[in-house]
DNA sequence: ATGGTTGAGCGTCAA
């Protein structure tokens, strides 16, 4: 039954922060690692950082500034070309790719969901329209896949899907990011043939977050965090789960991401 | 109710 280990980050910025993907291997010895908010284009990418850190294996789709996804591995990937432009904006927020695992191959998906804006409103806010879009464009799509298995969907969703996913259910109702119609909307993607590999482990009544705004001076003192980041897996995958790590000490790494790893390990 | 901070890249915009 050997680990096959999958982390996710939200890295904002690659480039700044590639130093501490040693940090990040040191402390998880991921298999694969997701990244997003990677903000390089793809002639720039620097294939070299996770190289020589034993990630060989990339595929990336990034853009100048924004957005921007990656997956490091260290074994083989073939690069999955089926998928659609999310809501036609050619903004680089979905890669997936087959990982080929000592018990055959697993679809990964790492998704960046649009963060939505402000203002909880489509009239006013557009961006806050991309995002319900993006969403139900995601979940029509894998619902007429029906039937697929032995795949895993992870990254940063933008959305804390349940109450205690978040510091305060009542105060952050009307906020972006746990709105009825995006927490509804993500769960109804994730109910097109998935299971939360993280709320697996962790009730549903235990507080989890994995992202801290930089607004907040203390962050870990007022801990007003949200679960962005998420692992999701096929049930047929579910018997293997053995282990999730949310690594908490990464939002106090020097010059560190507001998100923080989430990683989760398949005995296989 | 407001402001708080960060990154990209030079204007602000996005988060």
């Amino acid at each position: 039954m050997p680990a096959f280990r999958v982390a996710t980050w939200n890295i904002n910025s690659l480039r700044l922060r590639q130093t501490l993907l040693k940090e990040l291997v040191a402390a998880l010895d991921p298999d694969v690692i997701c990244l997003q908010e990677t903000k390089v284009p793809d002639p720039l990418f620097p294939v070299e950082a996770p190289e020589a850190l034993g990630y060989p294996h990339t595929v990336y789709r990034g853009m100048k500034g924004y957005n921007g996804v990656a997956i490091l591995s260290r074994l083989p990937l073939e690069l999955h070309e089926g998928a659609p432009d999310w809501c036609g904006k050619g903004d680089c927020r979905h890669i997936a790719a087959a990982v080929d695992t000592p018990g055959g191959p697993i679809e990964l998906h790492n998704f960046y969901v649009p963060a939505g804006g402000d203002v909880p409103d489509r009239g006013q806010n557009p961006k806050y329209g991309h995002k319900l879009d993006f969403v139900a464009e995601a979940r029509a799509w894998f619902a007429e896949r029906a039937g697929f298995a032995r795949s895993m969907l992870v990254g940063d969703l933008n959305i804390a899907p349940l109450e205690h996913d978040v510091w305060s259910h009542k105060q952050l109702l009307n906020v972006v990011s746990h709105t009825p119609p995006e927490t509804d909307g993500l769960l109804a993607w994730q109910d097109t043939g998935f299971v939360d590999a993280v709320r697996h482990f962790v009730p549903a009544d235990q507080k989890l977050y994995t992202w801290w705004s930089y607004r907040n001076r203390d962050w870990r003192a007022s801990d007003r965090g949200r679960r962005l980041d998420h692992v999701w897996v096929t049930p047929d995958l579910q018997g293997a789960l053995s282990r999730y790590v949310v690594l908490k000490d990464a939002r106090d790494w020097p010059q560190g991401s507001d998100h923080v790893p989430v990683c989760v390990e398949l005995s296989l």
